[in-house]
DNA sequence: TGAGTTGAAATTGTATACAATAATTTTTAA
DNA sequence: TTAAAAATTATTGTATACAATTTCAACTCA
């Protein structure tokens, strides 16, 4: 089974091997070894460089300098961090967004979710989990802040590992009635609730993590992601 | 004048290259090819890719496909909304930070704002900009995150450019005292006060920046720096 | 047995060579 | 003289070759 690829830019690998990454088909802390990748997808060494650079700003794989690449295996503490950022973040954006958002706004996001309800009962858990993200996103995007966007993008790819070995189809049907719920607050333009219910909704998609606290601090989980 | 390099690991030509952006060595929008870099520091075209990737993730350079690299050349509109975000996580950051601030904090953070003085006094414009950016970097680790003081770096660094081509030393000097006035609010655990002075001081320092609006909104714009 | 050492194999780091694409100049025709 | 086209030059993209480092295993010696 050749992994060999029709237009062979580093953006292509990069996507392939995020992928199978986060659909788990190359476990956390799994070895990425340069020459075997090159031959796997049939292109050069250097390429593949890129890519495994690029994953590792994407904080995907870890790249120690003379050791090579293997799979992130993100720790619950380092996830607390980044949902603590994302708190920081995506509050202050609820709160200036309740002033900004218009009908048309409002309708997107309806959409966005219904995208995001269909994901979840089909039970694509990649896909899924990327749309659950997107909501977040969108809303960057529609205030306007580029900035802000790409940076939520970062942090939401970020964890995407920890989510998508951790995050159960119960706790992803959650989200969905959750961004439910902080739009309706929106449309209300109910700046405090719309707040809180963000906050909120961060804190339940941190908790379905925090499960695992002890057993996980190695860092280096090999256990199969919850059944869904 | 070669720029012959001891060590020539990417990390040193991507830290002699942010120098010499940032102290305007090189123009923004200056094209830089990849032999002509090569040849000056010595080193084969492969590192000089690599670094040159790595600056434009920071957004220092500019990078496009079969183009080439140059100099990037933020926009005003972009550096308002890093201040956006800037203020959004700062905000946020303080607001909890005056709970959990402790004496060894806040005499590690004046010892931080004697050197900042320093540099302004004696005139060195690159490193008072860099003294200037730790001290927001600095609250963040001290917070415990280091994934909030990672991303604040980067959203420092990316405006770096901006700041250095248009803040005068008034400018400087006037953000050391509103540091120094953030650290009394802390001390005095003054919750209001301080999440206010904060938002303040980096309005005050955008502000410093919008004067250009107008003129500069082509984002490649030539003019030399502020006299300091 | 087992800790330390040496040497071979594998892997990463760097340079160079070649291919593809973009920029530039020259040529040609209206 | 100008505009379009073609050829030439320069620059970026990709592959490969070589150097340096690490890993691993076999071996030595207490």
């Amino acid at each position: 089974m050749s992994l060999t690829v029709e237009n062979s830019t580093t953006r292509v690998l990069v996507a392939a091997l995020t992928k199978a990454i986060v659909e788990h088909r190359i476990k956390p802390g799994e070895k990425l070894g340069e020459q075997k990748l090159a031959t796997q997808f049939g292109v050069s060494r250097t390429l593949i460089r890129q890519a495994l650079f690029q994953l590792s700003q994407k904080h995907l794989v870890l790249l120690e300098p003379a050791k090579g690449a293997c799979v992130a295996a993100p720790s619950i503490e380092e996830a607390r961090q980044v949902f603590a950022v994302r708190r920081m973040l995506e509050t202050s954006m609820i709160h200036q967004f309740v002033d900004q958002a218009t009908v048309v706004h409002f309708a997107a996001l309806r959409s966005h979710v219904k995208q995001e309800r269909a994901a979840v009962a089909v039970g694509d858990v990649a896909s899924r989990t990327e749309l659950l993200g997107d909501f977040h996103i969108f809303i960057a995007k529609l205030m306007g802040n580029k900035v802000l966007a790409e940076l939520l993008k970062d942090l939401i790819s970020r964890c995407s590992l920890i989510t998508l070995m951790y995050q159960s189809t119960k706790a992803a049907e959650h989200s969905v009635d959750e961004h439910t719920e902080i739009i309706d607050a929106l449309v209300s333009r109910n700046r405090t609730v719309a707040v809180d219910l963000m906050n909120k909704h961060l804190s339940h998609v941190e908790a379905g993590l925090s499960i695992f606290d002890d057993i996980d601090s190695a860092g280096l989980d090999i256990r199969k992601p919850k059944k869904n």
